[in-house]
RNA sequence: CGCGGGGUGGAGCAGUUCGGCAGCUCGCCUGGCUCAUAACCAGGAGGUCGCCGGUUCAAAUCCGGCCCCCGCAACCA
């Protein structure tokens, strides 16, 4: 039965680009994101891919400025970071891009000027800013150092002390001076644009009740407790020059918010693709977009981002906004700063093997609630599952009609004759799990699908185990070893298919080298396959091998010390 | 009393809607088996279900109070 096709546009979070990615973020939506569109595909819906890096805001023009180069050069050179670690991660974007393209800057603008043109959605206040005469600018909090009134801190940022949290008011920053050249800054009033999230919270709630059900609770809770407590108008212009300038004569010296445009960026990047994918995935009311995401971004995306999309009026809006818990590093809090965690940079650079982290990863995708990340478990789950169960079901499969059968058992379906109860379960289970392990991925249940996948190796393996097709061999039994071993056979066929979103690169290997069969497991509607007993009698498979190599704790201390290496983001970006 | 999510053997989770012997996978120990990168089978150790109190014949589950972790708190993104 053919699955109604769906058009399916899929986005991970824009990673902001003021330093190398680390696992957690890998986990938490370009993984994910990844297995997803890997599945839709083989399932033969629509569907598209698109993520990109997000380059403006204060920060970045912050540590450009600390590292003494232009900020054009830091996003440049971490753009390219970027990239490279997802690809090298197997994440398989349709589109990569990155927010500084004139194409999105264009983007942007136009779609503010439809919110503008409605005169509804738009209005202006004055703010009392920071200004510095020196650099005749005006200067966001972040730009703006002094001493916290609470605790004494002497760099404490304008609006909250990062020693001692304090939120620290308008003015309330002692002996306050510009961040860039010293100077202490005056206070007066400058004209910003906000967007009326409050006029448009009805909209919003409505849209966020239909998502009851659809989306994670903590998702649907998170969103739903925004409005109730009642939204207000966010201004939507920051006083900087790095960013999408304003294309109003009043604001000309000002840039979107990056949370304004960075979203939009869904968009540039779809349209960039073609203005046939534009057309497909948001001007098309039963589109349905996917957004991929950290917790901390979550009410960005239910409430800012669906706010301009209904204030804009012209674009689909999202269907599920998939977001996760934190990844934690061995019981630490993965920080830069401090040196924890896995940074993505050393990945480039390591010959750690990506489908088994993938694996390990998928099991740890922190779904409900924060997960912890550990060394000795990714070996574990390695050895143990990967390999063996899953790789250990593929070699006794494979090794058992390769030495005994010359690699062909000359049978199809129609021998499948006079079967016992454990063959009729089994071939059962072909045809119904690979449906069911679809419809847990297709509800963004990452980790139960995956247990789900492993069950079905398990299952393998019992059968062999009871089937005993080597002593059938040994017995003379051919044709009995036959039957039992097509039926393998076809499960190995049906795990390689399923397994592929999660661990690409070894199955492919194994669908081509071993299996002998042609093509990519990325072929549109392959998963149907997957429940199929379709092995032709002529079929012959290729000389088995395995897939991944077992790590020992020699080599998982190499890999580590590998991947834990601390970098200097000054090396990395003046090179 | 700011809000939300979470707290169940070493790890990851299910069970809480609607109370009924605390379960699954991995790890650890013992034995069996062996085609395979040691899978599978049998057995075992390991838990105050965050804490305190209440309701009940019976509480992980219902009620009240509290603690801890994480995130958010709108000019950090």
């Amino acid at each position: 039965m053919p699955t109604e096709k769906e058009t399916i546009l899929i986005t991970a979070a824009l990673p902001y680009i003021n330093n190398v990615p680390h696992l957690g973020h890998i986990v938490g939506s370009h993984l994910p994101a990844d297995i997803f569109y890997r599945f839709c595909r083989a399932k033969g819906h629509d569907v598209t891919f698109i993520g990109g890096s997000d380059e403006h805001g204060t920060p970045s023009v912050i540590a450009a400025q600390e590292l003494g180069i232009p900020v054009k050069q830091l996003t440049d050179r971490l753009h390219a970071i970027h990239k490279n670690v997802y690809k090298k991660l197997n994440i398989s974007y349709t589109n990569y891009s990155r927010t500084s393209k004139s194409i999105h800057h264009e983007v942007t603008k136009d779609f503010f000027k439809v919110i503008d043109a409605k005169g509804v959605y738009l209005h202006r206040e004055e703010l009392k800013m920071y200004f510095c005469q020196r650099d005749s600018l005006f200067l966001p909090d972040r730009f703006v150092i002094g001493t916290c009134p609470t605790c004494g801190y002497t760099s404490a940022y304008a609006d909250q002390c990062e020693t001692c949290s304090t939120v620290i008011n308008p003015g309330e920053l002692i002996d306050a001076r510009c961040r860039i050249c010293g100077e202490i800054p005056t206070y007066k009033l400058s004209p910003h644009l906000f967007l009326d999230l409050e006029k448009l919270s009805k909209k919003i709630d409505a849209w966020v009740e239909s998502k009851k059900g659809i989306w994670n609770n903590h998702v649907y809770s998170i969103a739903k407790k925004w409005i109730d407590d009642g939204l207000k108008p966010r201004s939507i212009t920051r006083d900087l020059t790095w960013g999408v300038s304003v294309p109003v004569p009043e604001f000309k010296n000002k840039v979107f918010y990056v949370w304004f445009d960075a979203p939009i960026g869904y968009i540039t990047f779809t349209k960039e693709l073609g203005n046939q994918y534009y057309e497909r995935y948001w001007k098309n009311t039963k589109s349905k977009i996917f957004h991929f995401l950290g917790k901390d971004n979550i009410p960005f995306h239910t409430i800012f981002w669906p706010g301009m999309l209904i204030a804009h009026g012209g674009y689909s809006m999202p269907y599920k906004i998939v977001g996760f818990h934190y990844l934690n590093y061995e019981g630490k809090k993965f920080s830069k700063s401090k040196g924890v965690g896995v940074f993505c940079y050393n990945i480039l650079n390591s010959d750690i093997n990506i489908d088994t982290l993938r694996a390990y990863l998928t099991s740890v995708i922190p779904e409900t609630k924060d997960s912890l990340f550990q060394w000795n478990e990714y070996r574990l789950h390695t050895n143990s599952e990967v390999i063996g169960k899953i790789g250990n079901f593929f070699n006794r499969t494979l090794n058992v009609i390769w030495n005994n059968f010359n690699g062909s058992l000359g049978i199809d379906a129609e021998q499948l004759t006079n079967n016992d109860e454990l063959d009729r379960n089994l071939i059962s289970s072909i045809k119904t799990t690979p449906e069911e392990i679809g419809k847990l991925l297709f509800k963004t249940e990452f980790r139960a699908a995956y247990q789900k996948m492993l069950d079905y190796a398990r299952e393998g393996n019992v059968y062999l185990d009871r089937k005993e097709p080597w002593s059938l061999v040994k017995k003379g039994d051919l044709e009995s070893a036959k039957k039992v071993l097509y039926i393998t056979l076809n499960l190995a066929k049906s795990l390689a298919i399923v397994l592929s979103p999660i661990m690409p690169t070894g199955m492919q290997e194994l669908w081509n080298n071993q299996l002998n069969f042609s093509g990519s497991l990325d072929t549109p509607e392959i998963w149907e396959k997957a429940s199929k007993m379709d092995i032709s009698k002529g079929h012959r498979i290729h000389k088995p091998k395995p897939l991944y190599e077992k790590i020992e704790i020699e080599k998982l201390e190499e890999i580590k010390k590998e991947l834990t290496k601390p970098y200097n983001l000054n090396d990395l970006v003046k090179e």
